[in-house]
DNA sequence: CGCCAGATTGACT
DNA sequence: GTCAATCTGGCGG
């Protein structure tokens, strides 16, 4: 298992959010390990993008969003940790959500972090993941592009489709779909 | 400093 | 379907 280089995250967040569907998510807890296959992720970008938290500007908590492409950036939502990856081309701002993820292994510690049984509602939605998987603010700017950071991205050979929609639950969003998912998969967090 | 909104979730009128 | 919990940061709504 070895974690994808910082180049994949140097394009376009659409292009990297579906470059990332059907990547393994691999996170080293302790001695185990807690690894799913990314379902589903959206693109967000920078000033002209009214639902990206660099809508604003830059400012000392979304700095991250300007930094390097391969690193988390990691922030709160109604008491819900949303785990992205900066992505962008040189000079530019933006990254990808990972909103929901497939279970492959360390099924029962996850099963334990989210205190629910059911396999299908372990990690179907962005806020969920990150409390299976235990990622929290402590990870915010991690290269996930480096085996140490305990958090990274390993290629995986599969065959997929791809499906596009609008974002799930922001309030303006773009014209253009910006939410990518694998076709068919029972693991994304809305089927719409 | 207080109030409000948000890339959500889970429980329930 | 509706709605409140509860954290973080913006902004003076």
């Amino acid at each position: 298992m070895k974690a994808l280089s910082g180049r994949l995250y140097e394009r376009d967040p659409s292009v990297v959010a579906e470059k990332l569907l059907g990547k393994r998510l691999i996170r080293k807890l302790n001695k185990e390990i807690l690894e799913g296959i990314v379902v589903e992720t959206e693109a967000y970008y920078g000033l002209d993008d009214p639902a990206s938290r660099a809508r604003h500007g830059l400012k000392n908590y979304n700095r991250l969003m300007w930094s390097e492409p391969g690193r988390a950036f990691i922030y709160n939502v109604h008491n819900n940790w949303m785990f992205n990856i900066i992505a962008h081309e040189p000079n530019e701002v933006g990254g990808v959500l990972i909103r929901a993820i497939e279970p492959t292994k360390g099924i029962d510690l996850m099963k334990r972090n989210r205190k629910v049984e059911n396999l299908h509602d372990l990690t179907n939605g962005p806020g969920k993941l990150t409390k299976a998987l235990k990622i929290d603010k402590g990870f915010n700017g991690v290269f996930v592009t480096s085996e140490e950071s305990q958090i990274f991205i390993a290629d995986n050979k599969m065959k997929i489709e791809i499906g596009r929609s609008h974002r799930i639950g922001v309030k303006r969003d773009l014209p253009t779909d910006l939410r990518f998912f694998i076709e068919g998969n029972q693991f994304v967090s809305k089927a719409l």
